[in-house]
DNA sequence: AATCAATATCGTAATATTGCAATATTACAA
DNA sequence: TTGTAATATTGCAATATTACGATATTGATT
């Protein structure tokens, strides 16, 4: 084994889980952090601002792109990259959505 | 390798991962969401919920457990399972934070 | 005490992730 | 066109995750 069993779960279970899996490594969300401060940036300015490889931080990337939320755009000889927040929103909502199923009044039976 | 390297992120940042990496898989996604929904209930309950053989879901159980979003209460020869919610308040909270740095205007650059 | 039911843990196989050096690719500059 | 700078990709080693059968543990029941 080692793989996921996708299947069984519904598709907003399974879209919730690769979003905040995509969320769960800190290189990643320290990514988003400054891509969300600097609103759009070079590679190379990643890369310094990361304790890792560019072969790692570029994987990364990668992942994140492939998630959709964040993309790239060649600029020349560098790549831009970008929230896309269409992405982020998307996500953000299926968040809320699932935190607000909860019922207000906390009160755990056990 | 295979490790995550996690000293030379920042506290925020690990917290946010470490969280956002147990609601990286579908199988927590369900369990929380069953758990939100019924606000409590027993192990067994869940594992009848999931397409998951039992020791899987336990392990999955003791996952969540470990980050402390969920808690278990020995009942008899039964566990209780509920959201912890000052866990998870936390964790929303640390996520909203982290999303409201983003600038409002969206005009990407590249 | 013996058994049963519920849950956890162990052991292990399959697969995924993380990290990096080395190399490839690409666009620009000289 | 040769070189250089910026990214991506490849290949690989180390480690982590996922899944489950088998077994252990614990409380309840007989």
């Amino acid at each position: 084994m080692g793989a996921t069993k996708t299947t069984h779960f519904s598709d907003r279970q399974n879209k919730l889980a690769t979003l905040a899996k995509a969320l769960g490594h800190p290189a990643r969300v320290a990514i988003l952090e400054y891509l969300l401060k600097k609103n759009a940036c070079v590679c190379g300015d990643i890369v310094k601002e990361l304790p890792l490889a560019q072969a790692t931080v570029s994987q990364h990337l990668k992942e994140l792109k492939s998630v959709g939320i964040i993309k790239g755009e060649i600029e020349g000889n560098s790549v831009c990259y970008c929230i896309d927040y269409a992405v982020l929103g998307d996500f953000i909502s299926i968040f809320t959505d699932f935190i607000k199923e909860k019922k207000i009044i906390v009160n755990c039976e056990c």
